[in-house]
RNA sequence: GGAGAGGUGCCGGAGCGGUUGAACGGGGCGGUCUCGAAAACCGUUGUUUCCUUUAGGAAACCCAGGGUUCGAAUCCCUGCCUCUCCGCCA
């Protein structure tokens, strides 16, 4: 969410954005609503002002048992006024949030403008792997090894789950440990296990909610979301707070299942764990002061890259242009990898500045000295990473011609020193 | 699920419907004292919005949202949350 203020004194520049974004919102009666909003503020806090007066007046003519009838009837008067006005205002501001809540973030001058065709490479990493056997895809792969068994798991919940199977599960385990040590122990961040459900308000306050209510799963007895994404409860952590700016940088990651319906993306990428109802991520969270975000994400991008770059999977790293960026993002780099068999990058993660565009909604703030003014923080997220996908990577580039899968040498220590899945 | 208690400022904790944005205590900040520190004493201590803008003035906010009233932290209703006890379950 933008400032009010922002959007009235730059105003060009939000239209600009919009059309970049690729969004079609028209905002044109903004600044006469928000006129007419700061008017009647005006004029209503002048008829309060004077309630309060003759209040205070009534109260000590009571006080010496004088009659204060007159002041009464003239107040009740004032009072209706009151009530009118503020639902006036009411109704305004109703209307110039329904505006401002559609509009979205302004992309930094470093991201490309245009569609997804704009996005910009920003590099590869490692070799892409040939084979002198015809590769398997990771379903055959999954099936054979007997370590992922998706028809199980459409048995016991449908299409689009997956269930792991013994060394399946112990390598699935072994990569959400291993991603989860390498954040806390090597790059500084502090360990969340949060709640899988949400509520509403954690829910609007990352921006999951209005738009995507139809891809999240809800429990509806208690009105409670199965989270998409653990972005959801590590952001929401400091919602409402006013932090010590010495405290920061704040930098949280947590592993959680993560739960979509991916409603309406039926015939696109949904072989196997190329898109499932739920699939584990480890993902990371930063709270920053404004002037150092870029900075962070940088760290941020290197922080999931070392991930692949430890299991060794090649990847490539994309500035997304804007017509592509989130709704919220101010930039965003996704690291996408190679799968063999599908012969093409997969994205894996998204590595997003959103800037003070979260904290403004969710209001977190802070204080760079006891007696200073408060100032929105800067928040940023990113995948570190998904392991659905990563799946699929590691089955397929690691491969043998005898159909085994070698274990990724920083995972075997996960796996009691196992080194091959055969 | 049943019964009860409660949600007040950075924290603890008061608050007959009428100078209560909020007593009191603690903490923080500034100052006096001191070679320095502690103690003591004095002062100060929220956010948001609107108007005018050296400087100010005004409004709103005591979990959230409604209601009663000339006037509400204080009364009424709804929701949310926390705590205690019982039951049930892991």
């Amino acid at each position: 969410m933008l400032d009010v203020r922002f959007i009235r004194e730059n105003f060009e520049l939000v239209k600009e954005a919009i059309k970049n974004k690729g969004e079609k919102l028209s905002i044109d009666n903004f600044l006469e609503l928000d006129t007419k909003r700061r008017k009647i503020i005006s004029e209503v806090d002048q008829l309060k002002h004077k309630r309060n007066q003759v209040s205070e007046k009534i109260g000590r003519l009571k006080k010496e048992n004088k009659n204060a009838q007159d002041l009464i009837n003239e107040m009740k008067k004032v009072s209706d006024r009151i009530k009118i006005l503020d639902s006036d205002i009411q109704n305004i501001e109703k209307e110039i949030y329904d505006i401002i809540i559609k509009i979205p973030n302004i992309p930094h001058p470093s991201v490309p403008v245009g569609d997804e065709s704009h996005n910009k490479l920003i590099k590869n990493w490692g070799e892409l792997p040939e084979f002198d056997f015809t590769p398997k895809d990771h379903l055959e792969l999954g099936k054979e090894l007997d370590i992922i068994d998706f028809s199980s798991a459409s048995k016991i919940a449908g299409g689009g789950f997956a269930l792991y199977k013994g060394l399946g599960a112990q390598l699935e385990r072994a990569l959400i440990n291993f991603m989860l040590d390498l954040h806390i122990n090597k790059h500084g961040y502090t360990e969340i296990f949060p709640p899988f459900l949400a509520n509403r308000e954690s829910m609007f306050g990352t921006g999951q909610l209005p738009k995507l209510e139809e891809d999240m799963y809800l429990c509806k007895e208690d009105d409670l979301f199965l989270i998409p994404t653990a972005e959801v409860p590590l952001t929401n952590i400091h919602r409402n707070e006013i932090l010590d700016g010495a405290k920061l940088p704040i930098y949280y990651t947590a592993y959680s299942a993560c739960f979509r319906r991916e409603a309406g993306s039926y015939g696109k990428d949904t072989r196997g764990f190329m898109r499932v109802h739920q699939f584990n991520k480890v993902e990371m969270v930063k709270i920053v002061l404004p002037e150092t975000s870029y900075d962070e994400l940088e760290k941020l991008l290197a922080d999931a890259e070392e991930v692949l770059q430890l299991l060794k999977i090649p990847y490539r790293v994309v500035n997304l242009a804007s017509g592509d960026l989130s709704f919220a993002g101010a930039k965003c780099y996704d690291i996408e990898i190679w799968a063999s068999v599908e012969k093409k990058f997969l994205e894996i993660s998204s590595c997003s500045n959103f800037e003070d565009f979260q904290a403004r909604r969710i209001e977190i703030k802070f204080r760079r000295t006891k007696n200073s003014k408060v100032e929105f923080v800067h928040t940023l997220n990113g995948s570190g990473v998904a392991t659905a996908r990563l799946m699929i990577s590691i089955l397929e580039n690691h491969q043998t011609d005898e159909g085994t899968v070698i274990v990724p040498e920083v995972l075997r220590k996960y796996m009691g020193e196992i080194n091959i899945i055969k």
